[in-house]
DNA sequence: TTAGTTGATGGTACCGCGTACCATTCCTGC
DNA sequence: GCAGGAATGGTACGCGGTACCATCAACTAA
């Protein structure tokens, strides 16, 4: 009877919720409570939602496949521009959600079962980039480490960025992804991309270091073997 | 009457989880099962262990008071020496634990609710390194992401290593820790460290980069400003 | 010895999440 | 109109986790 299209059940209960956790908090909420306010049975919620803390991450399983469709379509020499943008593309589905995703910071913020949710959710970016970047680096033994360091940073990079326009400290946070995902990519010079054409850096610069103190981080940087 | 120390009750409820856990697996095994296998009563588990899951890390708790009270032993010229070590003690711990580790290894590789949780207490981890790591590199703005990707870094290096010793594809994980921290090390190389005295640094080496593109690494590395 | 205190334990009852199952309703194609 | 499928609501149950109370042992003070 209900002349609003299917999905808006899913809507209201998500609304519902979010109402409901401002009010009363998390715990003080139950999920008949939320069915309630939704004008369903409590039956409803849970075939629209895997549990209680689910429907605070509703789409969090989209994302995860865009990721991974994201980074599927990726060529070895473009699996940087890939990687930046499979976090730009994260970064830009929270800021769609405005409002609902600050009110969803607040309640991680606040209540430790949600915060590990979400940190679990995290890891599982993480382990997307990890297992991308360890393909793309190639099997060796060393890289595997060096795979897990890079996703590990570019995730960091993530929400770090993230975060700060959660809180309203920036109002351009692409411009800052962008920043940070160069600073990442300046951490973990030149893996072993196909050499293009060799030519020779002469560098002079003033350094309170010591030349012997940082050779060893210009090598790494130019992708030389000593 | 028992004449068995007090804290034997923890203990035996600690095996009878972890057999019960490896027989039947972890959502089969109710806590009644393990209160009845201890001995004791169903009160009794959830006075020494907040939840089901909290069997499984036990000593979480302090091995977080133990980072912090390594880190906290430490003044600016050292911080480098008390994060390395903090992250040998959290491995040490592991090692110690031995085929309890794998145990937990195993499980935390089957059930999704006892992955999260580890990832949850990882999370921990990194949140103190990264709240040190901050602290020692000074309030600037440009330092807090670099502070979170070393912190995520330092963590993601220990979990490399940690879980290599899991899976038995290392027999010295304390000389693979220390030479994952010192992968790490370089990434970041020389923090807005106590300026000593200018030297001036000519490097000439041939690369496949161009200098246009690994100038700012570079100047990272130094620490110079442009 | 007796009385009182403290701590650990066991038991019971309860709440809330999550699942399984069943009955009802609505909608669609024949 | 009728049959079949999808969505819904209701009921019952298992289990984790909390609150509360009663019991018992050990220690202490009179």
């Amino acid at each position: 009877m209900t002349a609003v299209p299917k999905s808006s059940v899913r809507e209201r209960l998500m609304d519902a919720a979010f109402e409901l956790f401002g009010e009363r908090g998390y715990e003080l909420t139950t999920v008949d409570d939320i069915a309630d306010r939704a004008g369903v049975g409590r039956t409803t919620f849970f075939r629209n939602f895997r549990s209680k803390d689910d429907v605070i991450f509703p789409d969090h399983d989209h994302l995860i496949e865009a990721i991974k469709g994201r980074l599927a379509t990726s060529t070895n020499s473009t699996a940087i521009v890939a990687v930046s943008e499979a976090v730009r593309l994260v970064l830009l589905r929270y800021i769609e959600e405005g409002e609902r995703a600050r009110m969803r910071y607040a309640l991680t913020s606040r209540v430790a079962a949600l915060r590990d949710r979400e940190i679990a959710g995290v890891a599982q970016y993480q382990r997307l980039f990890r297992e991308f970047i360890a393909n793309w680096m190639g099997p060796s033994q060393d890289t595997a480490l060096r795979a897990e360091l890079m996703a590990a940073s570019v995730v960091a990079a993530h929400n770090h960025v993230l975060r700060r326009w959660l809180r309203g400290d920036t109002v351009d946070p692409m411009a800052e992804v962008d920043g940070a995902m160069a600073q990442v990519i300046a951490l973990f010079p030149s893996v072993p991309a196909e050499p293009t054409e060799t030519s020779t850096a002469i560098i002079v610069l003033h350094t309170s270091q010591s030349p012997h103190e940082l050779l060893p981080a210009i090598r790494r940087a130019i992708g030389s073997t000593p």
